[in-house]
DNA sequence: TTCTATTGTCTCCAATAATTACAATAATTC
DNA sequence: GAATTATTGTAATTATTGGAGACAATAGAA
């Protein structure tokens, strides 16, 4: 695994400079939203994942590629939310350490210490299906809750936060929830996942009527966990084809 | 002005290659929300207006940079909404046919004709102010009403209509109409940017008493205008600071 | 059978927003 | 100078939405 390290290593010619993206992968374990962090080699720098932009790929699918690669997930719910692009953002001498830690010599000019601009996204998945895995510079990727993680490398945190914000603006507008769910779930782990989001409490009564009203949710069986009380239903998310279809009585 | 073309011409060393942005840039004008186009000397492209970043440079300096050149102003009201990075958006062809048509000799190789990534902004003005100047590759920049504009080139519409969307979204989060309207103005003037924006009508009692409700107006003196009905009081916006000082009685 | 911990729904109440109504008023007309 | 006209500002009325509590239903344990 640690062999051919420098032919994996992203090449000048096969990349656009100055161009890269940084991706907050967000999870939901039943209690924490986390985000995904990865730990480079021998550093003790925490980075969001990222990566470059091939000269003939889309930005999209560059993001994908390695949302399938840092997951092993394909079909992630993925956003585009800022693009950061200060001067002052890159960081050379990190960089550098980053790269002399993983025994790889770098002149003055290599690429990868060059200013880079990142074009962050922000990604939503099953956290049950997922299969974590480190790229070539880190040893290690894990799930931080968003409210411990550790001291992140350059502008990461901040990228972070705008991140978290974007998610709670969109909260009600898209189908967030669905996305880091499982196929089915109870409306008590629906509302955990927005108390998780919005990082406070909120009413189960007018919750669950708001959710029933948006008319977005399926009704199946009963959940029956053995615990000593009533059951709940479960649910799962309409398909977008299906929505209103109770309702049309005549056509 | 036609003499030093060349030199003024972006060259390779100074810019980040394959790193663009775009500007979306509104006005309204009391009836019609307007954006500024260029067209391009004898060519029939019409374009938003748009730049490169330097090698030492925020991204947001630039935008700012080519804002001062297009309008004259300084301190404008700026918002980054997405970045474009599909790898087809890019027309080579197109931008020959630009700088051929400018008398400018470009091989095969010539950076303007690489693939560019654009981060778009859009900007809001106060159309009585700007005196909108063309660049060098253009000889006219002018005003075109959202639902009257010309055929854009490239992903340029595109980039537009979702300018106007998040200018939508953000109508009642952000101060949009501070930005297009003078410093004074009536509830029909700051209704009208309302309806400009939303592209629609909206009532007038209910207009009135939301905006009211929100405490960032200051009421002034009423406007005379020499009609024969009463005359509507003149508002401003508050300052951040002033928000909500009628109501501190005690502190 | 009783008890406990939930869940699903209903009612009541307050806050907000839509709609209508109407008085105030700046200039014009007679 | 009184009646007229075209607004503007605000109050009153009605409808919609959301918050808070009440309460019946119920799956299992005691």
């Amino acid at each position: 695994m640690a062999n051919n390290k420098e032919q994996r290593l992203p090449s000048h010619e096969e990349y656009l400079p100055h161009l890269a993206y940084d991706l907050v992968i967000f999870g939901f374990n039943g209690k924490q939203l986390k985000i995904l962090i990865l730990e480079y080699n021998n550093t003790g720098f925490f980075a969001l994942p990222g990566g470059f932009v091939k000269r003939n790929e889309d930005v999209e699918e560059a993001v994908k590629r390695c949302l399938r690669e840092r997951t092993g997930l394909d079909n992630i719910y993925l956003e585009q939310f800022f693009t950061f692009g200060s001067a002052s953002r890159s960081r050379p001498d990190i960089m550098r350490t980053i790269l002399e830690a993983n025994d790889l010599q770098t002149d003055e000019n290599y690429w990868m210490l060059n200013r880079f601009i990142s074009i962050a996204h922000y990604a939503l998945i099953n956290f049950d299906e997922v299969h974590p895995t480190p790229d070539e510079l880190s040893d290690s990727i894990n799930w931080y809750a968003i409210n411990e993680l550790p001291t992140l490398m350059m502008d990461h945190q901040e990228i972070t936060d705008k991140a978290l914000e974007v998610l709670r603006e969109n909260l009600d507008k898209k189908l967030i929830g669905m996305n880091l769910l499982p196929e089915r779930f109870t409306m008590k782990d629906l509302q955990e996942v927005y108390e998780a989001i919005l990082g406070k409490k909120v009413r189960r009564t007018t919750f669950q009527r708001k959710m029933l009203s948006k008319d977005f949710l399926t009704r199946h069986e009963k959940l029956f966990t053995g615990a000593a009380h009533k059951a709940p239903y479960l649910y799962s998310f309409k398909s977008q084809d299906d929505k209103g279809s109770q309702n049309k009585k005549a056509s």
